[in-house]
DNA sequence: AACCAAGTTTCACATAATGGAACCAAGGGA
DNA sequence: TCCCTTGGTTCCATTATGTGAAACTTGGTT
């Protein structure tokens, strides 16, 4: 896989709710970082770079241990993620997102344009992708479901940002890193609203070797029908087999993918879910 | 000091180690209870039916939603697991299981026979599903990655539990609740012995539509050099298009597919981990 | 044997969790 | 209209819990 850019998008200033309240956020913090390993990880390692004392850091993977979102495998001291985290992340994924709703829409796209298609939501202003279809022939890249993005160079964090009502998007736009993967990616705050601007005039987003070289994609916003985010979607392709002006030409059968997942949604128990993601973890506010 | 004293709460648990210990354990309890309820749920609905008392079930949704692990609808009030959970969901998918090791061999696995193919791990004595393979159908994550079945009347499960080493065999096969589901279900714990006696000595298990009428299946441990239990992998079909007969050709195919994923899963810096998926919470064990 | 590093346990102390009760909406009868 | 109930949120004195420096144990090295 690619490298770190996670920790360069994720380790914002102003949206740091690791240790802000209680043991019980510290915990998580804790979680957090052997997750940000990606490997188990032996309790030196662990030590530091942790804002916790020896001690006290001990007692949380303890914890953590016994409660099962953590393992520990003592003959070689390594922690690593637990399976009760598996366990609850099917029950999140079926019940706090777009996916399961969305899923034969999705097939059908994909069975359609013969491309890839990610499905994504919002995530404190980074992209969350909770579904991916494969186009036949695999392309290698960054995404997978479970995986997040920045939201200032992909087509659907673009798509979703500009969607966004005023505070929220300020909120979201003022999250972004703007790290520079490519040429192409657009780091300047204000040309960034331009473009949101452009975005939201035209009803979807491209991402033009933005995140990627190489890598082009079109993408539309899942709105429900008061117009709050839901998610959105996007059809990624190659330079080499595909054009902008290609993905554009899908935008229509996209849309009508977007609309129909929507109208579901709602129609099906889905109150207005999306924003809150962004509520619930900025705190700030009122 | 051995390991008597600690396990005074821990031992009496079959699968219960909720409020054992802290704050910490108090608040995986409640997102536990949100999770079971596998949808949006209100204030009141987990109130009753939790040991806390409403203030303290109060801040500790508070304190979830705003750590992200659960998202709230200021709307309809209702509490839903949040995002974060799918982020760690995914490295814990992504390191604390075989699935990727696993996933190419399953692939070459699935499209030689044809039938659908799982790939489960052991969880405090339930089989847990880590990755599957349709035959007709592409991949899907999360989906079906994260369900839980019972471990005494699953072919993965058998074939687990039967080449567990005599401790923690006994423990798991006092963990399962021995329930029913056909006329099938091998139900006294005796049986069940003599059954994974069976199983240990030919090297696979069969499931002989003990779980569900009219499915059937095959399956064969993962086993590291050292013989503990890393996973299982199955082989199901229906009655209707198979028999116990037919795939139980497939059982060198299988073992291959079983071995090479060992292989894989050992030279590259993979310890011990299943064995722990017990440990970690029997606390317990010489 | 003496040393060192990694990991584990102790214990006096202070922070953080607790939960009974008061409080604040919204319906919704009468 | 007013009163009353139900669902949700906030207070605050009490005390359980978490904290972390330091001591200790284990296992490996020189």
């Amino acid at each position: 896989m690619g490298e770190e850019p996670r920790d360069m998008t994720a380790r914002r200033e102003g949206d740091r709710r690791e240790a802000s309240d209680g043991t019980v956020g510290k915990a998580l913090d804790v979680l957090d970082r052997v997750a940000a390993f990606g490997r188990p990880v032996r309790f030196a390692e662990l030590l530091d770079g942790s804002p916790f004392p020896k001690a006290t850091l001990y007692r949380f993977l303890q914890t953590l241990v016994h409660q099962g979102m953590l393992s520990h495998d003592p003959g070689t001291g390594a922690y690593a993620l637990g399976v009760r985290l598996v366990r609850l992340a099917h029950a999140a994924w079926a019940q706090s997102s777009l996916a399961p709703i969305a899923r034969p829409h999705i097939d059908r796209l994909s069975a359609a344009v013969g491309e890839t298609v990610h499905l994504a939501q919002l995530d404190g202003g980074q992209v969350l992708y909770v579904d991916k279809r494969n186009a036949r022939q695999p392309v290698a890249m960054f995404s997978q479901a479970g995986r997040v993005g920045p939201g200032y160079c992909t087509g659907v964090g673009k798509a979703m940002l500009a969607h966004l009502p005023e505070a929220a998007r300020a909120r979201a736009v003022s999250q972004q890193a703007f790290h520079r993967y490519t040429p192409a990616t657009i780091t300047d705050p204000a040309a960034f609203a331009l473009e949101l601007e452009a975005i939201r005039a035209r009803g979807h987003a491209f991402d033009a070797e933005e995140h990627e070289p190489g890598i082009v994609c079109v993408a539309v916003p899942i709105l429900s029908r008061a117009g709050t985010v839901l998610g959105a979607l996007s059809v990624t392709g190659t330079t080499a087999r595909t054009s902008l002006q290609a993905l554009a030409g899908l935008v229509p059968v996209i849309r009508a993918t977007a609309a129909d997942i929507a109208t579901e949604a709602e129609s099906w128990r889905f109150p207005e879910e999306q924003t809150q993601g962004l509520v619930a973890r900025g705190g700030a506010g009122a």
